[in-house]
DNA sequence: ATAAACACTTAACCCGGGTTAAGAAATGAA
DNA sequence: TTCATTTCTTAACCCGGGTTAAGTGTTTAT
């Protein structure tokens, strides 16, 4: 661990030393409870199947989250990128065997707590149990837009909200994953596209 | 309220007195917080560019939830029956107006809580944040869950799905709607509808 | 009792996305 | 560099759901 600290993304840290108010021992212990790992691109963090025991804080790289539709057909529900947590929280909180598949798209960085160590550090650290709280809300709010977005917008809409809201996913991101994250097939955003740049 | 107190569904009080094991003091603290509120079908709980101040227990009664898209048609997210929760959440906390409408399907009843009053309820009564961090991680898991059906199932498989599932639904809401919450068109369940039988 | 409002169904036509298949372009490995 | 793999595109055909329109029940209000 010690030799990675200091490639710890700055983001991290401003979220507990600042926004939270951690002290530096409060820091230096919550910290002690991750162990640092570097995964290969293609990689998975978690396979449908298996019960999620902890999250892990994408330090670096990006992952795709999917599940398996009745024809085995992958389907994307969300990208991951720095700064982000992964996990199936379902099966994390049931202890039950997830239905989520996390893959790393690059090589990547991950700081992993187990659920006994991040128990342990909210006894310890009681403004953990704050920010965990929010993050609950923020991520329920998060869903919830999700759902409102996929009931009223098109696939065409959907396309055109994500060159506008996120266009850095096209730089990090294969063509097809994002055709699965609209939920149409890679012909179809292909014809699409096509679709859209004859129209000027 | 006096009066309105045996009225009480039994799942309320079970909740409060038995799960999370409220002294008499506590529940009869609590409930003194709220206000007991009945409203005719068709009314609004809320509508679009409101902003949601309190929260509300669906008593008797039930509602849907829906947004208006581009078009201006109208899109239902989820139904609500007895023992749930009414509330523009996103709303509720950031104090901006929301996007929800919240309209009674039947005469029904509701027990109606104030945001201030639930932040008095909450600083007298500790087990409540703990209720609600409970609850706030069921509707997180619920709205993934959502997501992943929508993502997976076609419209014939959620028709299915909501048969098999909540049968009641079919007893207490017009088709129309239920047509709206699988996001196709009253016509289109009608066909589908007349496909399904005909296999037979 | 009667009209108005509401809820459900049927049918014809259109269009976007699925499916299948093939080929082009880009990337990676030996 | 060369071959293999992966990624992206194009095209033809099909099908489910949208749209429009009309008609049939079924409630609700007066």
């Amino acid at each position: 661990m010690e030799d990675e600290l200091k490639n710890i993304n700055h983001k991290f840290v401003e979220l507990f030393m600042q926004t939270f108010a951690f002290t530096e021992e409060e820091y230096a212990l919550f910290l002690s409870y991750f162990t640092f790992k570097t995964v290969t691109k293609k990689d998975y963090y978690l396979r449908a199947g298996e019960c999620c025991h902890s999250k892990a804080y994408l330090n670096k790289g990006c992952a795709r989250n999917f599940v398996l539709d009745e024809q085995g057909h992958e389907r994307i529900l969300f990208f991951a990128f720095e700064d982000w947590w992964l996990g199936d929280f379902d099966s994390y909180y049931s202890g039950k065997p997830g239905t989520n598949y996390i893959q790393l798209l690059e090589d990547s960085e991950l700081l992993v707590i187990s659920k006994e160590n991040f128990q342990k550090a909210e006894k310890e650290i009681s403004k953990l149990t704050q920010w965990y709280s929010f993050k609950m809300r923020r991520s329920a709010s998060a869903s919830r837009n999700r759902i409102e977005e996929m009931k009223t917008l098109s696939a065409e809409e959907r396309y055109l909200k994500l060159i506008e809201n996120q266009p850095h996913i096209f730089q990090r991101i294969p063509l097809q994953h994002i055709a699965s994250y609209l939920n149409i097939e890679p012909q179809s955003l292909s014809r699409m596209r096509n679709r859209l740049t004859n129209k000027h």
